[in-house]
DNA sequence: ACTGGCTCCTGAGGGC
DNA sequence: TGCCCTCAGGAGCCAG
């Protein structure tokens, strides 16, 4: 499931290859994504000037606009020389001049490739999002000012895209963990000594599955179709039942917000401090 | 202003 | 072997 590190490992993979063609074909097989695929014929013949991420979004930006794009669930990019055999579910393939087929493959379509001419930044869809996790304003103070009173869970207050971006399910249950801290507790409980543990722990986590190529879980693959690496170090995703890595108390898995939620009741107390880590 | 629930979709996995 | 059921989840959207 592609989340920051993911979207991040996609967008390294890409720029290199591409940076700098002109486009010379789009070719949409399948518009039925999260909104209808409508690009404009004004694209083709643009050139690619760089490829940026906003949280979960790619942008690639051309000569009179920006190609949105969302990997949504299931969702990976591929560069591939243009006759290579297509694969099930390869929607969207953007063609550039040096032979090379950028594919979008979605099998169950939540991702999103959309057009904004002129500015991006003023999409809808980005105007709303908050801080970036791995620049300077993530910090334990702006969480804890975000968070106020509110009573939500701080594992949906982290996933909440409106405040940080990037933090999908997996990196929060990891998060949540290294700092210590219960994914339940309302998130205007959590004290600014750990939301500067959580700040850390997300830091440490996205940056350390970028190193490893992103989480490979079932459909996600970097540019070259290789895997990411990541799922061999997850701490609790995935591993309910199973002995904590620190405490050897097994793992429990609850459903929050209809996502599942993976802790250990030792080293994430409802109240207080949890468990050093040696 | 918050919060929770619904929705889109396909493939995997379990039960029988 | 095959069928049916449930589940997974990003995030926009809407109702309370």
């Amino acid at each position: 499931m592609p989340e920051l590190p993911e979207v991040e490992t996609t967008r390294r993979g890409i720029e290199p290859l591409l940076i700098r063609q002109k486009l010379t074909e789009v070719i949409v097989r399948d518009h039925r994504l999260r909104w209808p695929v409508k690009l404009p014929d004004e694209l083709v013949g643009q050139t690619l000037g760089s490829v940026t991420r906003r949280g979960k979004y790619l942008l690639f930006h051309f000569d009179s606009g920006t190609l949105i794009l969302h990997l949504g669930m299931s969702g990976s990019l591929r560069c591939l020389p243009k006759q290579s055999p297509l694969r099930k579910h390869d929607h969207v393939e953007l063609l550039f001049e040096g032979g090379t087929s950028m594919r979008f493959n979605d099998p169950r379509r939540f991702g999103c490739v959309l057009w904004q001419s002129g500015d991006a930044a003023d999409h809808p869809l980005l105007t709303k999002l908050g801080v970036e996790p791995l620049e300077a304003n993530f910090t334990a103070s702006y969480l804890k000012n975000c968070a106020g009173k509110r009573q939500v869970a701080v594992k949906s207050f982290l996933m909440n895209a409106q405040v940080v971006v990037g933090v999908g399910n997996i990196y929060a249950n990891e998060s949540l963990f290294l700092a210590r801290i219960r994914p339940t507790i309302a998130a205007g409980a959590v004290s600014l000594v750990g939301y500067q543990r959580l700040v850390d722990a997300v830091v440490m986590v996205l940056k350390d599955a970028i190193k490893a190529g992103g989480t490979t879980l079932q459909d996600f693959a970097q540019v070259d179709g290789n895997p990411g690496y990541f799922a061999n170090e997850l701490h609790v995703y995935g591993r309910a039942g199973e002995a904590c890595s620190v405490c050897g108390a097994a793992l429990v898995e609850i459903r929050l917000q209809a996502r599942t939620t993976v802790f250990c009741r030792k080293c994430q107390p409802s109240r207080g401090i949890g468990r050093t880590f040696a």
